[in-house]
DNA sequence: CTGAAAGCGCTTACAG
DNA sequence: CTGAAAGCGCTTACAG
């Protein structure tokens, strides 16, 4: 039952204590030079009355509204989805609201309008939110007096922290997997040759096979990030019997179709070809138990998390943080 | 360049203009009785000077936030997430912030501590986020002064308002489309049978073959969500030969399971066998052009946007409001 | 129609 | 160590 008691303020406190407002205030928020005894009474009463502080009343005495900023291309794309929701998590955590400024990015206008608004709402910080790689972000850091942080994005001024997943060593990952499993002729199939994505994960898996003094088995193939490429790319390997012993798909849908192809075909997966993916998205869709693929998790909802650690964190690190993968073994890699 | 200009208050709009502080506020709010001549020259000033009020000002006096707590279980939850996504994007346009309360609904205690909270940064507003309908929440209506609305769950407390998803009219809209193509003989592989989302299903599927003086073409195979199952039963339809022309999975990953066993058997997808999803997850995963599986999206995404309208909206309309679902046609039943 | 005043509850120099 | 006062900027009865 919702007891409609009057609402206790700190004014109460101070006279039930016997003390002024602004000892009341001092002795709970443990500022300046305060008795023992007086703060411990203070202490002793506000419990009892059960008080909390009005937190519009202090947003206002302080000019800190206790909200943040996320600014979105498109909220509701996919990977845009869970840097938002680990950064939403952990801003709650930290009694941080958030103010999802979905698609204003885009028009000068809307952008301009805003930035005043946010302003108006003294919030504490801004969190861009992007969707990868493909193009930077115009950087709004210094229409703010708060913290900017980009995440999943680059900004196009240096100086400007941002958080951005770390594909070359998502690349690393899935070779050293399949190098620590005895493979050692690795066929990669992947998404055009100009997604930056992409290129930063074959050198990643380049990188991790030069280590042990390999190479690819054959020179990257490059398509489009779709499971029917992946069987494209599956049937050619078969057709020019490459004779590999593993391949990396450049996410999860193209080894999903690699797969397909090759099961199809009689391969054996894993004992003739183990098969590494990149996204984790049967993590994404459902939480089975039941889990197929190897893949690698970027590491979106961390990301998020991290982002908005670094924007809680008051002093900002300038420059470009890098997420690490997780690896994830599922069944193609046994 | 972060120009910092001195922020306009008000009273620097009321002096400007020659008029008192509270002859200003009533111009701007449309309060009140002022004449058409003050009102106006008031409205030129503040545009003039770029005025805009101080949010947190106008919070405390007003007594409301502009925040909205959300309650959720599992936040980083699949089918949590583009719930709560829909509604942060909705709340964003209406100025709302989100207070995200991850995981403290389990414990009594943390619950209580977050009542406190929430109420002492006078929210306007509670949305419960659920993950399904296996088990009702447990009310917290009562413990709040504002409105309380849950999506994706249903309370323990028959006046609360919920949104959840129409699974009896996803199954009916699964029906109608294969009947509409034609289908006659329609097979159902589907979870447990104590599933509540799979029963519903399952009822609508019968009611829309009813309605068309039609059966399912063999009793309904219950296993459980995966493409594992999905699999499993497609073997026995082939084993017992059911002679069908359409199959609904309870899910994408049962259809996905179906369609390969069936794929691998020389069955043609459509022409023999037609195929119907449910859940939208290949653009839950990534908005392809390229769409294969004909699906029903259950509105995740629009039923948290129908919730936090439903909240703000006023007065609150007690019940449970079904969110309508959307047929999306792919390959399978091309 | 307009304005002086109180109120929304806190925080924080500044005196004492 | 403690308190009176100003300040954070608004809104809103209430007089005039």
């Amino acid at each position: 039952m919702a007891v409609p008691k009057k609402k206790v303020t700190l004014s109460d406190v101070a006279a039930v204590a016997g003390v002024s407002l602004s000892t009341a205030s001092k002795a709970l928020n443990g500022g300046g030079r305060i008795s023992v005894a007086t703060r411990q009474r203070i202490e002793a009463t506000a419990l009892r009355l059960d008080f909390r502080p009005n937190g519009l009343a202090q947003s206002l005495a302080l000019g800190r509204s206790r909200t943040v900023a996320v600014l979105t291309d498109r909220a509701e794309s996919t990977f845009s989805r869970p840097v938002i929701i680990g950064a939403a998590t952990y801003l709650g955590q930290h009694e941080q609201a958030v103010l999802l400024y979905d698609a204003r990015l885009r028009r000068r206008d809307d952008m301009a309008e805003s930035i005043r608004a946010l302003n108006a709402r003294r919030i504490d910080g801004v969190l861009v939110v992007g969707e990868g790689l493909h193009h930077r972000t115009r950087s709004v850091t210094a229409e703010f007096s708060v913290p900017v942080t980009y995440a999943f994005t680059l900004s196009d001024e240096p100086d400007d922290v941002s958080f951005v997943p770390d594909n070359v060593a998502i690349g690393r990952m899935a070779g050293e997997h399949l190098l620590a499993l005895g493979r050692r002729r690795i066929a990669h199939v992947t998404a055009e040759a100009d997604d930056l994505a992409a290129q930063l994960r074959v050198q990643g898996l380049r990188e991790a096979l030069a280590a042990a003094g390999l190479t690819l088995a054959h020179e990257v193939l490059h398509g489009s990030w779709t499971e029917a490429w992946g069987r494209t790319a599956a049937q050619r390997i078969l057709a020019e019997d490459w004779q590999v012993d593993a391949v990396v798909g450049g996410n999860d849908h193209i080894a999903r179709g690699v797969e397909n192809v090759l099961a199809a075909a009689g391969v054996r997966i894993p004992q003739d070809v183990a098969l590494v993916g990149v996204d984790n998205w049967e993590g994404l869709i459902i939480n089975q138990t039941e889990r197929h693929l190897t893949t690698i998790d970027v590491g979106l909802i961390g990301m998020g998390e991290a982002a908005a650690a670094h924007l809680l964190g008051g002093e900002q690190t300038p420059g470009v943080h890098y997420q690490a993968p997780t690896l994830i073994v599922g069944e193609t890699t046994g």
